[in-house]
Formats: C-alpha cells, sequence, structure tokens
DNA sequence: CTTAGTGCACTAGGCGCCTAGTGCACTATT
DNA sequence: AATAGTGCACTAGGCGCCTAGTGCACTAAG
C-alpha cells in the first residue's frame, strides 16, 4: 500500500480520513473488520501508536466499534455512512468554494475551472465507469 | 483582525496563504510594502518569531523582497502575481475534483454539488459586487 | 549623533505528534 | 491449559511548531 502522508498534518488525522472515505463509498461496510492496530501500522509503515490513536479518535466519533481481544469493526448502520458521506462532500464543497471565492471568482469562473479539469481528467485514461 | 487559524496545521504556512491570496487579488501590489514582522505579530496574535519564518520562507519562495533596515515588500512582477494565482487555483481545483472523485462521484455530481453550493451563497447574503 | 523603526539571529522552554518498546487483559482456537 | 491475536495503557525520547525574551545591524529622520 502507499504511505503518502502530507507532511504537515498528523497523521493518525489522516488515518481517520482514509478509513472514513473506504465506509463512505462503500469498501468498507457495516460490520466489516478493520486491520488488526498492530497490521496497519506495518502496512502503513507508521507506529503502532499512532493507529491507535486514529481508533480510539473514530470510536469517540461513533464511527467504529471496539470488541477487546476481538478487533475494531465499522459500526456504522446505513444512517450514518450516508451522513458521514454527506459531511463529507460538504466540507469539500464548502472549503472549495470559499477558498475560490476568496481568490475573487465568481460563480462562472469556478464552474468552468471545474468543467476544464473533469474534462481533462476524463481524457488521461481516467475513465470512470458510468454506473 | 480576525485570528482564526487552522489548529492542525502550522500557523506560518497559513500566513504565506493569506498573503499569496492578497497578492494574488490585488489587494498586496508589486512594491507595496508588508506589515513590520512585530506589527503583523501583534495583529494576527503570533509570536514575531512566526512571522519572520513566514517572512524568510516568502523570500526563498522569491514572492517578497527584504530591505534590511526598511522592511518586506511584495517583490512579485506582474508575471509572479499571475502565476501565484495560477498555481493556487490550479491546486484548488486539483485538489477538490480528486477527492469528490476519492468518494465516488462524476462529473455530472460534482458539478451539481458546486451549482447547488454557488446557489445556496448567493442567496445568504453573501452578495457579491459584480464589479 | 540620537532616536525610532526595521530585519535578523540567538537562547530557552512548553506542547503536540511521532517513534520505540514493554506489558497486561481479553478472546478465540487448539 | 497453552497459544496466538487483539485492544489498550504506560514510559521514554526525538523533533517540529510556537512562544517569550534579548540583542545587534541597518536605515531613515530629527
Amino acid at each position: 500500500m502507499k504511505v503518502e502522508f502530507d507532511q504537515s498534518r498528523p497523521i493518525y488525522l489522516q488515518i481517520i480520513e482514509d478509513i472514513k472515505r473506504q465506509i463512505a463509498t462503500g469498501v468498507l461496510k457495516p460490520g466489516d473488520k478493520l486491520p488488526s492496530q498492530r497490521d496497519l501500522a506495518v502496512q502503513l509503515q507508521v507506529n503502532a501508536n499512532t493507529v491507535q490513536r486514529a481508533y480510539r479518535e473514530m470510536e469517540l466519533l461513533g464511527i467504529v466499534e471496539t470488541l477487546r481481544g476481538q478487533g475494531t469493526f465499522v459500526r456504522a448502520e446505513r444512517s450514518i455512512v450516508e451522513e458521514t458521506r454527506g459531511d463529507m462532500v460538504s466540507t469539500l464543497v464548502e472549503e472549495f468554494v470559499t477558498a475560490m471565492q476568496a481568490l475573487g471568482y465568481d460563480a462562472e469562473a469556478i464552474l468552468l475551472h471545474v468543467r476544464q479539469k473533469l474534462a481533462d481528467t476524463a481524457g488521461n485514461g481516467g475513465e470512470r465507469n458510468g454506473k
């Protein structure tokens, strides 16, 4: 697995975001078992304590559930999955639009840039199945 | 001035981003004098050394120019201003689109969300003068 | 020359993130 | 009972960011 972490942000937060994304996209489903703290630590080439911290935080967030001696599992009922997904999207869009407006772009200009980027991506093998 | 800093990221980086944004949007123009390190520190309620670090970094980036004993000035010739602006937008759009795709959204869905957000913002007193 | 404003270098310490290592409690399997 | 896998707590240390404070060199204005 890839180990790319943004050097300027806490790793444990990035681990949480990654797992939340996997839950939101259905890669991880309710009831699924997460890798053990030790395993994920090896996989991400990170210290076990860092993974431990990420898992603990997610437990407090109600995203996962821990069974001592057995492992950590995706707790999310349907509603929570969708809520998580919704929250992530809202935050993303919110921050993007705000930042673009702060740079002086109006609605049209923002949409234009997004369309352009999407067109580029579609061209470069970044083919996405249309569902 | 407001002092809101993202707790999870280095303050000196956020100071740099803010100033780059001001340059990109024309709030700060080539030749303009930045606040002195001490003044900005007071203004942002941050230690002078933190501002010092931000200024030093920007000097290395070629964004500003320092005249010992006089102050720090926006160095950017036209070309650099536009380049800075372009870089910031590219990065923003790139990261936004990538993140949305990682969440499983296709082009249409992404555009829809952006349009929706823009519509909201336009409605809520977030009125932007049409230049 | 004196004074004020500036950039800049330096020391010292607090705090959070991360690493490293150890040990214990619990569960499931054998 | 023994073993392996798990979550979890604890200690110790390194490092980066930030704060706090001081002093020096340079520039401009009086």
